[in-house]
RNA sequence: GCCAACGUAGCUCAGCCGGUAGAGCAACGGUUUCGUAAACCGUAGGUCGAGGGUUCGAGUCCCUCCGUUGGCUCCA
């Protein structure tokens, strides 16, 4: 291809000293053979920003990049090519399944298939190994196009509704379709050469999913799949799987005995054991403290109120779905609150408020009962019954920029004393909201304003608001890297006009109150899921349910151990004593399972001295030392961590 | 709610083509008194999620219900 009247191309390569002098015409594909240095296992090339095959002719450009695996976007282009592999083998092995969708996702792909019966396991292993064998057969993979109107034409025919409605939907003459061997999808690319650069790769699961997620439309059969550049490289991600259920709260929560759910009492509402209970009360207690700290106000509401006051607040209206179904007391309903706000209205309105004495904030543990359709519920995640750390701020306009400043530190100073890494994201007006423009742009404005004197990157959802007001979103990251909803902090124009929710102003005139819904750490269940997870069920010592476990060697040491106890727990140190006739590692190992931070061991040596053997969670022998050393020791580990911020 | 899989002792799981339930750990009773992740011997424990059906016979097959798990806005 190289003759010398061809013309030539010169392109510029990302980390390479040289341009590349290629014919204009050529292809990525063909550069390898002048170019034995460029990296063979990329799978595609992005061309002055744009991601394209290895195969498409080059006519034009000046800047070259070849995306390989660590590229997202190489990456996105391996995803996209397995899942075709898959819809090729599904289609020879399905006949009358008909292709609908099959994008690459986060860490794998998936396709989705209306076919007349779902798949079963063995449908998968049989799908894969065809998978195989078109992998190993290098089967070219053709680009070609058409105008968008003839592949219309052509769905219609084959009897394809969804391919017709997606091609409906797009705006471009002409489209374009990827062929390997029969098997041909509609498909924007890129794609890989040949089938052969797919190597290693593994279906997931298969699942039912509405075509396009909305449940009027049909259920598709989806196949979930993911795939590696190397053997190594899947069975590390398959291995990662494998960590992620270690760390399941459900299983976690099981072992640790810290709560469970029980089918006898309902679905989705839980029960905190002993040790769950401990933890959460020093979560609340924490949080407590805080709030009063940073001028909240405490407050406490009913949990059956009656069906007026949801009439009045919109929850019948728009809400109902979720809300318990009533019941009748003295000839009127009562609903199980699903919410707190209208309960924290009443409470403001129950007396006329100045100007002066703004903001006004109420905070509760507030517990709320939603009805989750059954398919959601999940472990603490998604359940029935929950406890928010709700509050309500009621503040004048000019306060709201300062307001949702300090809901913020606080936000930033409860994910750092727990150990969370986080998100932000503000939620911008929907085009369906109720309340002026003025208004809406205001408090945007004075969300913006706070998110970026933070100096912390935020992404900005335009139109993700809810109807009454816009919204920061605070996405908390654990251990794993995985995000979690965590704080929101919501304005609400429609709850204070239902309400006439008021203050009176300098100017002796009533005005309506701006009001903030926030939560911080979300609910107690979910939170409590999120940390266990995060902290693989190794509490830190100041949230730890039983921070030390005290050790016999023998039963010689019986009553010094005793005492051991007793002094730790006149020190207000969470202890328990394992006095039972077994050997000391058998004491250990369970003392390590239950994942308790601090062991102390006592033997003949200690009782006689006054000593501890101490060790540490995770095989740490810290040494012998005094029990009033030890003492010390766990107390210098035992504190909350220390407000930094008023 | 919908699709699929699953539900056997407190926990983790075995139980083939239907012949009437099994292991390890935990529990309980003994023996042992022992220095940093599992001492030994023994005992007990199950209306096999619930209900119905097929069958001479159902944990195993069929139906209904309950629950659990994964998935159901990541636009060719």
């Amino acid at each position: 291809m190289s003759t010398t009247s061809t013309q030539k191309l010169t392109l510029q390569v990302a980390g390479r000293e040289q341009p590349l002098e290629v014919a204009v015409g050529s292809c990525a594909f063909d550069w390898f053979e002048d170019y034995p240095d460029l990296p063979k296992d990329a799978v595609a090339i992005r061309l002055d920003g744009k991601v394209i095959d290895l195969k498409r002719p080059v006519e034009a450009g000046e800047q070259v990049e070849f995306l390989d695996w660590a590229d997202p976007a190489g990456r996105e282009v391996y995803y996209h090519s397995c899942t075709h592999l898959m819809a090729q083998a599904v289609m020879e092995l399905f006949p009358d399944a008909k292709p609908t969708i099959g994008p690459p996702i986060e860490e794998g792909y998936f396709y989705d298939f209306d076919v007349p019966k779902p798949f079963t396991p063995d449908d998968l292993a049989k799908i894969e190994k065809r998978m195989r064998k078109k992998a190993e057969q290098r089967i070219p993979v053709e680009r070609f196009e058409m105008p968008r109107l003839d592949a219309i034409g052509l769905f219609k025919k084959e009897g394809n509704p969804y391919k017709v409605e997606v091609l409906e939907e797009l705006e471009d003459d002409t489209v374009s379709f990827y062929k390997q061997a029969e098997f041909t999808d509609l498909c924007r690319g890129p794609h890989i050469p040949h089938t052969g650069y797919l190597k290693h790769f593994k279906l997931l699961n298969s699942a039912g999913a509405y075509w396009r997620g909305d449940e009027h439309n049909p259920m598709l059969q989806r196949i979930y799949g993911t795939a590696a550049p190397s053997k190594e490289a899947l069975e590390a991600y398959l291995h990662k799987l494998e960590e992620a259920k270690e760390r399941d709260h459900r299983k976690l929560g099981r072992e640790l005995d810290l709560f469970s759910i029980h089918e006898e009492a309902g679905p989705g509402l839980v029960f905190w054991h002993p040790k769950g209970a401990r933890v959460r009360n020093i979560i609340e207690n924490f949080w407590r403290t805080e709030h009063y700290r940073r001028g909240y106000e405490l407050v406490y509401g009913p949990h059956v109120q009656r069906e007026n006051l949801f009439r009045q607040s919109g929850h019948l209206e728009n809400y109902k779905e979720n809300m318990y179904a009533p019941m009748e007391i003295d000839g009127s309903n009562y609903y199980a609150k699903p919410m707190n706000c209208p309960g924290h209205i009443l409470i403001y309105k129950n007396q006329l408020h100045s100007y002066r004495e703004l903001p006004i904030r109420y905070a509760e543990l507030g517990t709320v009962y939603r009805y989750e359709r059954s398919g959601v519920l999940h472990g603490l995640l998604r359940v029935r019954g929950f406890t928010q750390d709700d509050a309500h701020i009621f503040c004048r306009p000019d306060q709201l920029e300062a307001e949702i400043q300090g809901v913020i530190d606080l936000a930033d100073y409860m994910m750092r004393a727990f150990g969370f890494d986080y998100k932000l994201s503000l939620a911008t007006r929907p085009e369906k909201s109720i309340g002026s423009d003025e208004v809406w742009d205001f408090s945007i404005a004075a969300l913006r304003k706070v998110l970026e004197g933070l100096g912390r990157p935020f992404e900005v959802e335009d139109g993700g608001g809810a109807f009454y007001g816009p919204k920061i979103d605070v996405k908390l990251v654990d251990a794993l890297g995985r995000d979690w909803q965590g704080p929101t902090f919501q304005l609400d124009f429609n709850l204070p006009e239902r309400f006439d929710v008021d203050y009176i102003d300098s100017d002796g005139d009533k005005k309506r109150v701006v009001m903030i819904h926030r939560t911080v750490l979300g609910s107690m269940e979910r939170f409590m899921g999120n940390l266990l997870e995060h902290y693989k069920g190794a509490f830190p010592m100041w949230l730890a349910p039983v921070q030390v476990k005290v050790m016999t060697i023998t039963d010689d040491s019986l009553d010094y151990a005793r005492q051991v106890r007793q002094r730790l727990l006149a020190a207000d140190v969470r202890v328990e004593l394992d006095d039972r006739n077994e050997k000391i590692g058998y004491k250990i190992r369970e003392a390590e399972a239950q994942k308790i931070p601090v062991m102390l061991v006592v033997g003949k040596k200690e009782a006689s001295d006054n000593l501890v053997s101490v060790r540490e969670r995770g095989r740490v022998d810290v040494g012998t030392m005094s029990l009033q050393e030890a003492i010390e020791y766990v107390q210098s580990k035992a504190a909350a961590p220390a407000p930094d911020t008023v």
